[in-house]
DNA sequence: TATTGGTAGTTGACTCGTCAACAGTTGACG
DNA sequence: CGTCAACTGTTGACGAGTCAACTACCAATA
């Protein structure tokens, strides 16, 4: 299982783990509800801390503004969010669940947790720990990497 | 820091973490070869094991061979590969590195190795073994997963 | 008040990844 | 043989993600 010199490579076994993952939550969502994958974390986002702009959704996201504000918009045509300028900068939009869109984030999202479930349950309590902080070292060291290489 | 429930979210963390890894090696890609990141794990596998078939490169990378046929055929007109018709089989197209595929990979496959030590040289011995480990699980778990919910 | 710099959001161009349709080839089986 | 299923690689279409240019707007300052 284990012989290839690429299966070493810590980024190679991620990429196709998350590549693995994204592939079936784009399924998943798809089958029930016909929403995109960005566009389902812009509702969940939206879900969890209420009305907000753009830029944050993104931020909250870690995800490219141009990216949030194309799934927004689509979200706005399936009548899912609602916008309005802001009322004092007129540069910013503020978005909102409509009512159809708090009903999808409530059906959509029993579901995803217990995908999550399913998955982290495979872990113990303890490897759980373990596997969140990894993560959080790996995201540092990322960044000491920069400009050493480029 | 983790104070939001998308934080919990396994997958969401991975996603975030792969996104900026893949960000990061798509950079000194370009800045050192001009080559893009399929390409080069093409490049890659067909260092370690020599020639090989189109098939063969997708099921070792677990890429897609749509994916891998582009790549390689970038490859080519770059003059870093060749390749043939299979001699008993006219299906199969054999690729093998030029000379010059060969000196590429000599000079970026250190820059990544030691790019790869750093990253999991974060972690102490035993918490690298974990995380292959805990990757194999979730590996193993997403497959569990499907047709529950799909 | 006019200029200037910075910010919010949109849009275009591009890479990466997935799926499906397709042409050409092989091999097995009636 | 001939037909038919299976396989190899290519191609098209689309979703996901990144970057940069652009518009519109705000605010500070001369």
């Amino acid at each position: 299982m284990s012989e290839l010199p690429l299966d070493q490579f810590i980024t190679f076994r991620l990429l196709r783990l998350t590549n693995q993952l994204n592939r079936q939550a784009g399924k998943i969502l798809a089958s029930h509800v016909g929403l995109r994958l960005p566009e389902w974390r812009c509702l969940a986002i939206l879900g969890a801390y209420g009305s907000m702009q753009v830029n944050q959704v993104a931020t909250k996201l870690s995800a490219d503004k141009g990216l949030i504000s194309r799934s927004l918009s689509s979200l706005e045509k399936s009548g899912l969010v609602k916008t309005k300028r802001g009322a004092e900068d007129k540069r910013q939009i503020v978005i909102a669940l409509t009512p159809r869109g708090k009903k999808t984030v409530g059906a959509i999202m029993p579901i995803m947790q217990q995908r999550q479930e399913t998955l982290i349950g495979t872990l113990s309590k303890k490897e759980q720990r373990e596997l969140h902080r990894m993560i959080d070292k790996l995201h540092d060291a990322v960044q000491t990497i920069d400009n050493d290489f480029i």
